[in-house]
DNA sequence: GATCGCCGATAACTCAGGTTATCGTCACCC
DNA sequence: GGGTGACGATAACCTGAGTTATCGGCGATC
């Protein structure tokens, strides 16, 4: 973390080209990152929230533990996306974190978030915007919670999960890793961990995805995500580029838009 | 709304005292309100969006439509929510957004929101509070939709507004006006409206709900609330305190716990 | 290399909730 | 005051997904 690029800024720098000053805001806010184990609780619900955390490697998710012992994830975290953001006006955690993957992450204190609003109109518009995306997200899986059947809601979580991995390049000609266990898939999707194992045998048969341990493989991911319904426009960073003409008072612009490509 | 408190700075004397510079910041921000009629469309999911709009009086509702013709009602606005915050990081509509009720909204244009970036801290940092607070609500329906009965989804749905309700003064003894048909209802919880009469009239011989027209009465809160296995931290004000004493540099706090009631 | 434990596949059975259909009630309107 | 249309109740039937159980494979540990 120390000579490489930090992974909040690289995370930023997806939204809008920053100044150096602004990198240098964002560097202030990582205190040392720390290795985490596979399955380590970052928190639990309830307990006090005092820190923000960025995910700098491997796979997080945030869960709730229900009254009858089951539980529900609710958002996947990959590198470089910022944990805690939604939990922004609360004193207590609203839901569990816990690493899917041996990983490493950056914690940093609620309070410097302000320090942001206070400096930067630009960070301040890319964590809203972040903050949105992630609404997003979990808008969407939502709607696939609620109204969709078992073989849509798995079709559209991978489909899902392919689009972000194929934006960081960590997916390739459809084939991509996926740590979690049927048993997560199953906590994330609202079913059964049974009938996770029965929709992949049926997509298998189907062809529509191979699934090899933690290896999946897409022969046709466009057949896939036509079974889930799938709509990108939540995903696609169709990011508002607004802000950027509007920030021309406080610092030259030049391409945001080129500066989404990582 | 030329003369009587502006919808939106009542919403955000919720959070913390707000500066006479403030409030006029936020004046600023109101454009003419507009009467709408219940069933009327505010936007429709893809259009450009350009505006967010608070809503004055009247419910309001956004909604996905899905490929088979249902749809999904994705959250209940009531009076002194602000609409559209979940899409600032997008050029579209990402839902679309309906009348209940009559009411009346302001609308207020995107941009205007990075003014408030620029020249308050204290603002910014309701803005999050409540872009989070939002947040919290669709996460926990989220759950609500994934992992409950039918029975325990009517419950928790009507005990959340019963909470919301009665924040705002608007259930007096666990009675309140619901003006959701069952096929609303129905489709925000995921069940057909069928089954949601069905769970009505269950809850009718259990003494739990009282339903006629759009009146509801809760004989016994606290045991639907058990039902539904309600956790009101995520309703809870428990907004964090914290930006006020951060902000104490930038203007005088004073008592911003006290300003939480109405 | 035997044991243990986790993970996943598959089968048999059950049930919550969807679907379709019919009927009653109330509000509104000519 | 009779027609119309939205809304809600109820019943009969069907099905997608949960539950329970068994079994096989693989990796870790000694």
């Amino acid at each position: 973390m120390t000579n490489h690029d930090s992974c909040i800024i690289r995370h930023f720098s997806h939204y809008c080209r920053l100044s150096e000053q602004d990198k240098a805001l964002l560097h202030e806010l990582e205190e040392s990152p720390r290795d985490v184990r596979a399955g380590e609780v970052l928190w639990q619900e309830n307990e006090q929230a005092t820190e923000f955390c960025t995910v700098s490697r491997g796979w997080a998710y945030s869960f709730r533990n229900l009254g009858d012992g089951s539980r529900q994830i609710l958002e996947v975290f990959l590198p470089g996306d910022i944990i805690g953001l939604r939990e922004f006006a609360f004193s207590q955690r609203l839901a569990g974190v816990a690493m899917i993957d041996d990983g490493v992450v950056c914690h940093f204190p609620h309070r410097r978030l302000l320090d942001i609003f206070r400096q930067s109109t630009t960070l301040t518009a890319v964590l809203f915007s972040i903050s949105s995306r992630q609404q997003a997200l979990l808008t969407e899986r939502l709607v696939n919670l609620a109204r969709r059947t078992a073989h849509q809601k798995l079709a559209h979580f991978l489909y899902e999960m392919y689009v972000r991995l194929d934006q960081t390049g960590a997916a390739i000609d459809g084939r991509f890793r996926l740590p979690l266990s049927q048993e997560q898939l199953a906590d994330t999707l609202g079913l059964s961990a049974v009938h996770v194992s029965r929709t992949f045998s049926a997509f298998r048969e189907e062809e529509l995805v191979l699934r090899e341990r933690h290896k999946v493989t897409l022969p046709d991911p466009e057949a896939l995500a036509n079974v889930a319904e799938f709509d990108a426009c939540y995903l696609n960073d169709s990011v508002r580029p607004i802000f950027l003409e509007e920030d021309a008072a406080a610092m030259r612009p030049s391409n945001g838009a080129a500066a989404l490509k990582t």
